[in-house]
DNA sequence: TGACATTTTCATTTTATTTTGAAATAAGTT
DNA sequence: AACTTATTTCAAAATAAAATGAAAATGTCA
């Protein structure tokens, strides 16, 4: 039964928990593990080690470091000081704004970056080639207005997060 | 030099296009070939059938099929009629909003659907299990109250989008 | 410092995804 | 109907991504 749980074994609501987050990270193209860390962590009232993650879980110690490594990288996770213990122990970070605040900026501007620079090329493609069809011109242009509209996207999603 | 391009190449303005959308599309999690199958199509000032796409990208018949019918099933890409043709003929869908619109509802959707059912079922556990950590059953409820939040989120972008 | 505990790194293996192309299907023409 | 052209499907191959675990690096304590 559920309430006399082995220390290795998930109960019904910790595996369901961990199933939605995994359900999330996949949604947004990211790696199952980090899913199964994070979930297990939302889950756990106290901070874990690797250790204890890797055992809970049932993955590898590398994919245990790295998925935490990754999650750091974001602020989904953060070592949480214990007085007089030697290991680490790790806490996911709750705030589901921060969360995804955190999460946008660190994967999806850098991808908005890189459409600018690439847009800005254009620019100069453009006007190097006077013969280009109309319609591609136009085209061209669309894409550049949009991508101004773009930038007013991700300022509105953190006004709503803080909502 | 680009422009007199054979039929089978591609001028630096198109293949920066298409570079374009290959980023945009890696950036949600799709595959390259879309990207650059609607790139082609949305810099293309005409309708491309099949057979032009996979010889101008250097793409296999299967994934100009496949990708197509992927792109029409979110309504990125359409058949353009050409009278006394018999092959089909392609164009994209370059209204942006239509585009992530579309997107949106037809991949989001599913996941979110899916969260919530696995939020009802926890609702269940949870009822089920009076001995539950309180603080679990705080997280829980924490998840609960922000998915509320999240279907607020895509009519907002809709709004956004139409803006 | 030396012994031990813990975490990170990374080459390899495993798994999952994407692409390919040949065969099957469908659609049009004579 | 037979023939041709175009499209879809799908099993196999190629590629890409993720997981593994042993070795290296780092950190801690006596």
């Amino acid at each position: 039964m559920a309430s006399t749980a082995q220390p290795t074994t998930l109960t019904d609501i910790e595996r369901e928990v961990i199933a939605f987050f995994v359900g999330a990270v996949q949604a947004l193209g990211l790696p199952k593990s980090l899913g199964e860390i994070y979930g297990l962590l939302y889950i756990s009232p106290e901070p874990l080690s690797m250790d204890e993650i890797m055992t809970r879980l049932q993955i590898s110690l590398g994919s245990a470091s790295q998925g935490l490594k990754q999650l750091r990288s974001f602020n989904a996770v953060r070592t949480a000081y214990k007085p007089g213990q030697r290991r680490d122990y790790y806490e996911a970070e709750t705030e589901m704004r921060k969360l995804l605040g955190n999460f946008l900026r660190e994967q999806m501007r850098p991808h908005l970056e890189a459409g600018k620079e690439r847009l800005d090329h254009l620019e100069e493609l453009m006007s190097a080639s006077p013969d280009i069809a109309p319609t591609q011109r136009q085209r061209i242009q669309k894409l550049q207005s949009w991508n101004q509209h773009a930038d007013r996207l991700l300022p509105m999603l953190n006004l709503f997060l803080r909502s």
